[in-house]
DNA sequence: GAAGATACGGACCACGGGTCCGCTTTGCAA
DNA sequence: TTGCAAAGCGGACCCGTGGTCCGTATCTTC
């Protein structure tokens, strides 16, 4: 099998690159002034590492986000109800954007500095893919629902990370309000396929 | 009245670097490869001139849009149905949705380029927030219907010029289909409200 | 037309992402 | 244990970009 073999000390560096990253961003109030040389330095490694391991910025906020989001992922993938597969699609449409929302609040600021230093639009990345794929796929099982892949990306922009950070900075909503909110207009959308056919 | 008279250079300079600036970001493919020295040197003009007129990139961007929004504002503020104050609520949110919707189809690169180096979050452009007042205060006009902030919100992210530019070029989905889909995805959200009552 | 204010413009600066290459470490094999 | 590629290291370096500065040119006013 083809998995390469990593030396020692370059795992090492790797998990120490993370770590100081993911201290960092947890820390700084704007994203973008955690530099990638700020990354290294609190490391303790060089930029040449940092960047050999991880290409550029992007993809160091890309692993960043990735080991974040494995928990959320097999929750949705194999977990229980109200997240996991055997859930009616009605419950878990909401239940999805819902732990969607909560992920970008407990990470906002990485989910910030991914999205919109993502080099481009954050609609090329796969993560963004995979969410959008996932929920257009429970959409569709929902009868009476049309457009289910423009619903799905407009839901998915009711939790962009940057309005997420928006409300719950400047505009103080606290994480449950914000949680209801979301979920009443998840609801209310998935309630209109039926709404016009009485 | 304090109305500063500009030198009569001042002017046309300043119409010259909105002009090129404009034919620049129509014709590039990613608005960040518009560079200020390019908008400098296709408008005949030093940098500091640019700079002095606009005081950063953002000032230019937002003069641009201003400028290009203007007539989607009158529109808005004191035009005729189904724009217009007029309206009745329930037929003009979907309005409004889609004049915000055809002006980012209409400009696609500079609503990109504003929204992304907006100088932070769009969230903070005192542009976005008129949007959102004005949705909101519609919005309310509606009886049966809560949470007008964040509806407000919500229905505006569906329209990031992010998104839009995804679905026009990367998926390619025609003009008249996504205001279809819009339209529907509005209507949808405003009728929720009445779902649940019988 | 002279004088003061205003604007011009391009050389210049700061800074951040990303590269390069001589040196070190590691792991395998004898 | 020792030898020796190969893999990895790291910080000096490069480059492009936004933004500044100031001597010079242009406008306005009297």
């Amino acid at each position: 099998m083809p998995e390469r073999t990593f030396r020692k000390d370059a795992a090492r560096n790797r998990e120490a690159v993370l770590a100081a990253a993911d201290a960092l961003f947890a820390r700084c109030e704007r994203p973008e002034d955690v530099t990638m040389a700020d990354v290294s330095a609190a490391a303790g490694v060089g930029k040449g590492t940092l960047f050999r391991a991880f290409g550029d910025r992007a993809g160091l906020l890309r692993a960043l986000y990735e080991a974040r989001l494995k928990p959320v992922r097999q929750a949705v993938e194999a977990g229980p109800p109200p997240l996991g597969p055997a859930t009616p699609p009605q419950e878990r449409v909401p239940a999805l954007l819902d732990a969607v929302l909560c992920f970008k609040l407990d990470n906002r600021r990485l989910a910030l500095a991914l999205e919109e230093s993502g080099s481009g639009s954050p609609y090329q990345a796969e993560h963004y893919e995979r969410w959008h794929r996932m929920l257009q796929g429970v959409l569709e099982q929902i009868p009476g629902l049309t457009g289910s892949d423009f619903t799905a990306h407009a839901l998915l922009a009711a939790t962009r990370a940057d309005l997420v950070e928006h409300l719950a900075g400047a505009e103080r909503v606290p994480r449950e309000r914000m949680r209801a909110q979301l979920t009443h207009f998840v609801t209310g959308v998935l309630a209109s396929g039926h709404a016009g056919e009485e």
